[in-house]
DNA sequence: TGAGCATTGGACTAAAAAGGTCCAATGGCT
DNA sequence: AGCCATTGGACCTTTTTAGTCCAATGCTCA
């Protein structure tokens, strides 16, 4: 797991083109103002989502770049993914390390649990939903969608056993 | 965000002790092979523990390092903190911004739904669940405390209006 | 056909963090 | 006083991240 700048630049990126009007195309050097970025770092992240297949670039008279796809069809995790790699969320929390079932870090059986949560929240999160509600502020659907990645995860691991702590809560 | 290895390394030297009967004095080199660490590094690790009185150092005849406290009152969140900085889990996701309210970032809103969950589980998880339960592997009990975790983060947030999406599935 | 211009691709540098090592000093015991 | 592991810090190397630069490409319009 690690989440770096240059993520944060191409969801930024993103979300400033989902604020246009539906495929518009916008250049560069204007996105980059728009979102205060330094354009040289866009440029770089913007080729990799153009790469990846999340943006659409564009050459001669009306150039610049364009959503590949619908805002709301685009998710943080994709868009993460394309620029951490694909193995983002496969790896394990300790950013540094490439442990497995075979050679288990400490938190490896914490992890596997949190792990698919954190996943699913990512996917159903999307640019749409950062466009709409404000780049930034907490909103009560994203309350609501942990909520949901919450009860999906509770509902897999609700054939096994439970047990109990001082203070313990069960839900279901 | 971050957790490196030095964390881990902090983590598995802690169960190591842990293993041991309660109050056992255990020399650095002997953790270290116990554990197939490097001594030279675990030693660093130990130093910082230390300091944060998560272990007790001990110099003359009965010499070594021994828990400052019973396995089941050292929380997995204790010895991250410990080790990485107290700021560990009130960082922004990505881990090189400092973020506020202010200067929110794209998934501010997010974080601020899912950090909760993340730090309640890591303090409820002590060294005790880790040492008993195995260094590594994934257990009933995990699944039960990220369940917790989450029912309470849900009950924290059930006072905000849901919305509902295409296939949303809601708690309570 | 060629000029214009933004994207493209890659190489490249610099800064920061992580990972790891080493050594002299310290302090409690025997 | 001597032993010896902890202590504390400095130190080095490697990796990663951040950021820059420039020549090449390719589409459009004149």
């Amino acid at each position: 797991m690690k989440m770096s700048k240059e993520s944060e630049y191409g969801l930024m990126g993103l979300v400033q083109l989902a604020k246009q009007p539906a495929h518009a195309v916008m250049q560069l050097r204007d996105v980059a103002a728009a979102a205060s970025l330094l354009e040289p770092f866009l440029a770089k992240t913007f080729r990799k989502l153009t790469v990846h297949g999340l943006l659409r670039s564009h050459r001669g008279r009306e150039r610049g770049y364009s959503l590949a796809r619908a805002p709301h069809d685009i998710s943080i995790r994709e868009v993460c993914e394309a620029i951490e790699g694909v193995d983002l969320f496969q790896r394990c929390i300790f950013w540094s390390n490439a442990c497995s079932d075979a050679e288990p870090c400490p938190l490896h059986g914490m992890w596997r649990h949190v792990r698919p949560q954190l996943v699913t929240l990512m996917e159903r999160l999307t640019i749409e939903d950062l466009a709409k509600h404000g780049t930034s502020l907490s909103r009560d659907n994203v309350a609501s969608l942990v909520s949901q990645a919450a009860a999906d995860a509770a509902a897999a691991n609700s054939s096994s056993p439970a047990f109990t702590r001082k203070g313990a809560i069960h839900v279901r």
